[in-house]
DNA sequence: CAAGAAAATCTGAAGATTTTCTTGATACCTTCAA
């Protein structure tokens, strides 16, 4: 254990050959000074290279939360083995479900003995108890506490993985080592959720410019006249014709994606689909067949995502609005990697919005079985297996997990153990059944009310006909001063009218400055311009309001 | 939830109406069987 023995710029030069950018170093300084970051910068601006500078320059076991096997993996061949200092070796392991038995083995020995320097694990690893108690006993402290894909936290905590909501309690059982969360799509709403979920201390954001000046923004309408799927499918081949490969397209489910990679192999283009239905092997084998540069288009979910970095994809076609903007922009941002020019061409059709609607409606908690959850937990009289609670509710295990889940959100009860293992310990003065089922209720409704309007702005994104770029960057927090002259919109105005030379100043952040109204209580206010003012609200989610909110007072800076 | 397809029902012998069925994203993890 060496401390602060090297500076982050001495171990920055001797584990790359270019130097750090400015917001790396100002990442780095904070996480270095102690203090609780996290930076949201786009793909490509280096963010791994923040925690390895940091986690190096503090010197304890850097605990690195990622959410995929492959990132892990990924992030362990750019490290491991590399020096730095005279006679440093980086020291980095992964654990998760696909050691084999001895190499976890070897891995906990090596926590044990205070034998690395970095450790990736998925949020799940933290339930683990082996795993857990290796990570809080190992001879090495934990220095830094990484969250690496940070706006998963705010994503896929509530019902897909909800051992991202876990993290805040692992962070105190440590004993609140600096935390670092990283991300590079995190609007003002999700970062506040971000912050707040990992129990982040007065942190420093360090968020860059989410402009991307290179890639082109347009939306096509397609035929109504048209049944949808067959709507769809011909103005994606359309689209395709017109703009260059490498492709990627972005379907709605597994058999649009299928259909259409079908549809396209008959116009002779190189085309595989890509989802969560297809085996590992599968999915393996059309990445690699796509970097390599075999095939011109992929067709997928979105799952095909995270840890694609391919520089030189020249368009991102969405067959279908997505669920909200950020996941719009988490999309199409794989495009034009490499600086040169490229598309994002939104393929509409109103028909198609009832997907995410769908999704999002599944998420949606029944009354009868948050009653019957609450009543079973009531009924026990204290901790409670989870296996047990399942069957005293008489409901599926999936929809009591989401009710535990909220509950422990609302601090009402308390999670331990894990897997099949897991037990729900009530807390100790709960209120009474039917006030707790109508707090369950409000949260539930809440989020849906949230969830509708993410998918309402993006459809509204859509059907826009001012500046693209100016309405996306708008969700960011950012001014843009319109036009961009590289959107459709902007074009169709330029032909009608004089070519309107670019404006001079830079856009300007807002960042989310907070505000109250008077209905809907506090929220963040993203975007303003002469006319219109756009604001998420904790309660109802995105709103758009006239300008004049600001003056009369309905809507007041806090 | 909701739209389109398939099946069942109804009336009156082939086609219309009603009911039921199906389908819809994202990844870890662990356990168990061949």
């Amino acid at each position: 254990m060496c401390g602060l023995s090297l500076t982050p710029a001495a171990i920055a030069g001797a584990l790359f050959d270019f130097s750090l950018r400015p917001c790396q170093t100002q990442a780095i300084d904070a996480v270095t000074g102690g203090r609780d970051t996290l930076a949201v910068l786009p793909t490509g601006s280096g963010k791994s290279a923040i925690y390895q500078v940091a986690g190096l320059s503090i010197g304890g076991l850097t605990l690195v939360v990622s959410p995929l096997i492959a990132l892990q993996r990924d992030q362990i061949r750019s490290l491991s083995g590399r020096h730095y200092g005279t006679r440093n070796t980086i020291r980095a392991e992964l654990l998760n479900s696909s050691l084999k038995a001895h190499e976890r083995k070897d891995t906990l020995t090596r926590l044990a003995r205070g034998d690395l320097d970095f450790l990736f694990i998925g949020p799940e690893q933290l339930t683990n108890s082996e795993t857990w108690a290796a990570v809080r006993t190992g001879a090495r402290e934990v220095g830094l506490f990484v969250v690496d894909e940070a706006h998963l936290v705010s994503e896929w905590g509530q019902e897909f993985r909800p051992e991202y909501l876990r993290l805040a309690g692992a962070v105190a059982e440590l004993g609140r080592p600096t935390v670092l969360a990283l991300t590079a799509t995190a609007s003002p709403p999700v970062q506040a959720d971000i912050t707040r979920r990992l129990g982040m201390e007065s942190s420093e954001v360090v968020v860059a410019d989410f402009d991307r000046p290179n890639i082109s923004l347009a939306m096509r309408q397609t035929q109504p006249s048209k049944p949808e799927a067959q709507a769809v499918d011909d103005l994606c081949v359309d689209v395709l014709i017109e703009h260059e490969t490498p492709a990627l397209i972005y379907a709605l489910t597994h058999a649009r994606c299928e259909s259409l990679a079908d549809r396209l192999r008959l116009d002779a283009y190189r085309v595989a689909p890509y989802h969560a239905g297809l085996s590992a092997g599968a999915r393996a084998d059309v990445q690699d067949k796509f970097f390599s540069g075999k095939l011109d288009a992929v067709v997928a979910t979105s799952a095909f995502g995270l840890g694609i970095d391919k520089a030189d994809v020249r368009t991102v076609v969405h067959a279908g609005v997505p669920a909200s903007i950020d996941d719009y922009y988490q999309e199409i941002g794989r495009a034009g990697r490499d600086g040169e020019p490229a598309a994002a061409v939104l393929v509409h059709d109103p028909r198609t919005i009832r997907i995410p609607r769908i999704l999002a409606a599944r998420a949606h908690l029944g009354e009868a079985t948050l009653h019957s959850v609450v009543d079973a937990i009531e009924n026990a009289g204290g901790d409670i297996a989870l296996a047990e609670l399942v069957r005293a509710a008489g409901a599926p295990a999936h929809a009591v997990d989401r009710v535990v889940n909220e509950l422990a959100e609302l601090g009402m009860v308390k999670l331990a153990g894990s897997g099949h293992h897991r037990v729900v310990e009530p807390q100790r003065h709960l209120p009474p059944p039917a006030r707790l089922t109508e707090q369950l209720m409000a949260v539930d409704q809440r989020r849906q009310a949230v969830l509708a309007s993410r998918l309402n702005a993006a459809r509204e994104y859509a059907e826009s006909t001012r500046c693209r770029r100016a309405e996306l960057l708008a969700y960011f927090g950012e001014n843009y001063d319109p036009p961009c002259n590289n959107c459709d919109n902007d074009r169709m105005a330029r032909s009608k009218t004089e070519p309107p030379t670019r404006a001079t100043h830079r856009p300007s952040f807002t960042g989310g400055t907070p505000v109250r109204h008077g209905l809907w209580g506090e929220g963040l206010l993203l975007s303003r311009d002469d006319h219109e003012l756009l604001v998420y609200f904790d309660s109802v989610g995105y709103k758009h309001l006239t300008a004049t909110a600001l003056t009369s007072g309905i809507l007041r800076r806090l």
